[in-house]
DNA sequence: GTCTTTTTTCACTAAGTGATGAAATGATGG
DNA sequence: CCATCATTTCATCACTTAGTGAAAAAAGAC
């Protein structure tokens, strides 16, 4: 990093966030969330994101140095909030169901934060789904990344899961887990696909559809590949 | 197109295609495969590909035209033949379970031609599903072109699904669908995930193990969908 | 041999890429 | 009013990109 870093957040010396009310920096963020959901890092220039967010190239370099940088700011952003949201999730209802969790009861602690916040929390929030969903599927890209944010609550998922089916095999649920992952990704992400699959019976964007019938899908795949366990 | 058109294979007037034994129009698809899988479509220059092929890159240019064109050509070499396998599987099945079918077996039916030539089938292959898992996460991507060549079948799916549980309701086929091919997908891009995940235990390079388990999970997550019908 | 056709390479272009250093801007504290 | 400093823009650099047109190479047809 060359520029001097950005800010120390004191009451305002040097130019103000200029007259637009709206933080550029998060401005930038956005434009650059939206553009990298929907085309991925190399489909994106710098230029697009500078255009889209109305600045000049030059300050998305002065806030976020290289663009490997941008994007990794873009996901760091939402990562921390839906970690602790999900943390809380499942805190509330191990709590609230200490004696009596069932596997689906946990996998909804597990989803429901991200189905709520994707549907509460305006177009920023599908363009990052729709964002980690395609790191996710990206072989070169997401390994660490993803491993670094997303692996501490999925281990908590899967000892609560081992806690209420103490005979599950810990390779089944990590597989389960991989199966339940690809489906809520596929979901969260909206691509519009099953849109004109089911030529306009179902909508990508109604997550009460999704809501209404994911959990129960993944807890009865749960269940039954549980069931069939002595095998590999 | 600018370039002729490459051939007429007539009997061989000119200069045959064979100076290297293999193919190079195939050389070029392979190398362009690997790197699109790996990296997306703008992750990757015709330079790269000319370069993994050993060609020049205004070779490539002569046989697909455009960057766009030879990612099409990519996508459609294996699409048919995939095509062509599922429905024989599902003719099999159909054929020999006719009137003892059951939501897995048909399930099996649809995926398990997948599985087998991925494993079968070299790293082509499995570079082809990735590539696949990844135009199908990208919104501003697949949408019509996934949808040209996948739908057929998936329609083929649903529509024995409903003949097996002639009480379901089309809309929870398709959402049952949805989370099915977000799981099967990631499953068969092997991103190395779940291995990172699981400290070893699991490798998603196994597809034995997704085999034991994918088809008892999206089975038990279809009957568990039809069963909570009325909602929604 | 020569002709014709296809395949391959070379040299090139016009447009864009990420990135940077220097200058302009304007609020603030002295 | 002036010096300071974070912020913002401008002009540009060195390089890469997709794509092309012309010529060379290869090989059967005659």
């Amino acid at each position: 990093m060359t520029a001097a870093k950005p800010r120390a957040r004191t009451a305002g010396r040097g130019r103000p966030a200029k007259a637009t009310g709206r933080d550029l920096k998060e401005t930038i963020l956005d434009a650059a969330e939206g553009l990298f959901a929907r085309h991925g890092f190399h489909g994106v220039t710098i230029r697009q994101v500078a255009a889209e967010a109305g600045v000049d190239t030059a300050l998305i370099h002065y806030y976020f140095g290289a663009k490997r940088e941008l994007f990794d700011a873009v996901f760091l952003r939402r990562a921390e909030i839906l970690n602790t949201a999900r943390g809380l999730s499942m805190d509330a209802y191990e709590k609230s169901h200490a004696d009596r969790m069932t596997v689906e009861g946990v996998i909804e602690a597990f989803i429901e934060p991200l189905l709520r916040i994707s549907q509460d929390g305006g177009q920023g929030w599908k363009s990052y789904f729709a964002l980690v969903a395609q790191v996710n599927n990206t072989p070169a890209w997401g390994g660490e990344t993803m491993a670094r944010f997303f692996d501490p609550v999925v281990h908590r998922l899967v000892e609560t899961l081992k806690v209420v089916r103490p005979d599950a095999e810990y390779r089944d649920l990590y597989w389960s887990y991989q199966f339940l992952t690809g489906s809520m990704m596929l979901a969260l992400s909206e691509t519009g696909r099953i849109d004109s699959l089911s030529e306009g019976q179902c909508h990508s964007s109604d997550l009460g559809a999704v809501r209404a019938r994911l959990f129960a899908y993944c807890a009865a795949g749960f269940e039954a590949v549980i069931a069939r366990a002595p095998k590999a």
